[in-house]
DNA sequence: GCCGGCTTCAAACATCCGTTTTATACGTTC
DNA sequence: GAACGTATAAAACGGATGTTTGAAGCCGGC
């Protein structure tokens, strides 16, 4: 694919900082750490990259590149403009195997592109606006369109709410990953979990969207009632 | 409260170190800026809190209660063992109560609890197991108590999950806050932003727990199909 | 076989940061 | 008012880190 190979230690010096930057974060990690684990020189990240950030940014580009080829191979990606082709039968099928997709890449081990993810939303730098572009963005889209097949009778507004309800839902498992560890007092998601997980997810969401879109196809039903005032954002 | 008053300078080294903290993580706030902005000297940060470290844990366990406090001053605060006092017919509401006041909680300027929480998921450090145990936990343990009630026919299990898709829709919007502002193209939240949120969660999750619940009432309904075997985590 | 580039290397540089030290001022107590 | 524990101040210490420098190594081309 690239045009010259590159150097060998440029490559190692970028799978070294993958694994470091993901370890302690961008400023917990040391240049000389990332040149050991590399067995390159000290100097080498500098030759290579200008700076410690040109390196960092270079290991999310590379990362978000990896994530697309891997969609790509991986049968979950499922094109957005295809399922304005599916049967209809077929969308709830495809919104489950989107779920558990993605529920695998985000959990995965060593989960770098998890694990950056979360460290960017924390403390966001120039990496984020390609994470949002490149990995959530995709998804929403698909996830958008889907339910507009789906549940026609949803406004868009409407929709854009429940696909940020079911995307919540997956990332929460990413998240809040190391809380809810403490809370199961384990120190790992146990066997099977990602399938449990996109099951459940799958049965919440359709419930809330077959509720939302309820009233529409019958007579008004009973919502939340709103009561007194408060002061909103 | 406090026995001893508390030296003025403490006070202010406290504050000042909740902002910093917040706006540049641990790694990134330095003593000398905490310092500046108490209007203190550099070396009182060590001698009132020992090290950087002590000055952190005491912010994040002020930080907790002062959101205790704060729960317990709102309204938004039904205990727990009130739950199962309460008529059937209030339950939704009460959760819906549970989610707005949440949301407002998270989402508030300028938001140190909020920001606290994000960084310790991103990179955990001691303070995590005293937010999960004095924050996330007491939400969850209220969540479940009214499902167990509202849905009497799932099953422990269930209701976890179900508590678990509820807590992630609300903290979803603290956690994604920064991507969901690029993606919407905007520099915060609009107006009315939390109060239509909160009426969504609330609906989605309805719906989402009848669906649960609903095959146990009636005869089983079509579920979500399995397909043919993949490796699972 | 020497020249030119690209690459590697060891060392040094400059800066920043948490912490400690030491001295001085303050306030209370006997 | 002397003594003493507490609080504040300035300065220095010791270590780590990103970056730069300048020399040495490597290697193909002429």
């Amino acid at each position: 694919m690239d045009p010259q190979p590159r150097s060998a230690t440029r490559t190692r010096l970028l799978e070294a900082a993958t694994e470091v930057f993901a370890e302690r974060g961008f400023r917990g990690a040391t240049l000389r750490e990332i040149a050991e684990r590399a067995g390159a020189n000290l100097a080498a990240a500098n030759y290579y990259f200008r700076s410690k950030e040109g390196l960092y940014l270079e290991v999310a580009r590379h990362q978000l590149e990896a994530l697309e080829a891997g969609l790509e191979r991986e049968g979950g990606s499922t094109q957005p403009e295809d399922v304005d082709r599916l049967p209809r039968s077929r969308l709830v099928d495809v919104l489950h195997r989107w779920i558990e997709t993605t529920l695998e890449i985000l959990l995965e081990e060593p989960g770098h592109h998890g694990t950056l993810m979360v460290r960017e939303l924390a403390e966001p730098s120039e990496a984020l606006p390609q994470i949002v572009r490149r990995s959530l963005d995709p998804l929403r889209r698909r996830i958008e369109r889907l339910l507009s097949r789906l549940a026609p009778e949803l406004s868009q507004a409407e929709i854009e709410r429940c696909t940020r309800s079911i995307g919540a839902q997956i990332y929460f498992y990413r998240t809040h990953r190391a809380a809810l560890l403490l809370l199961l007092g384990r120190d790992d998601y146990p066997r099977g979990f990602v399938r449990e997980i996109a099951d459940h997810i799958t049965e919440f969401s359709l419930g809330g969207i077959e509720r939302l879109a309820a009233p529409r196809r019958t007579q008004p039903a009973a919502r939340v009632p709103r009561r007194a005032g408060r002061r909103s954002r």
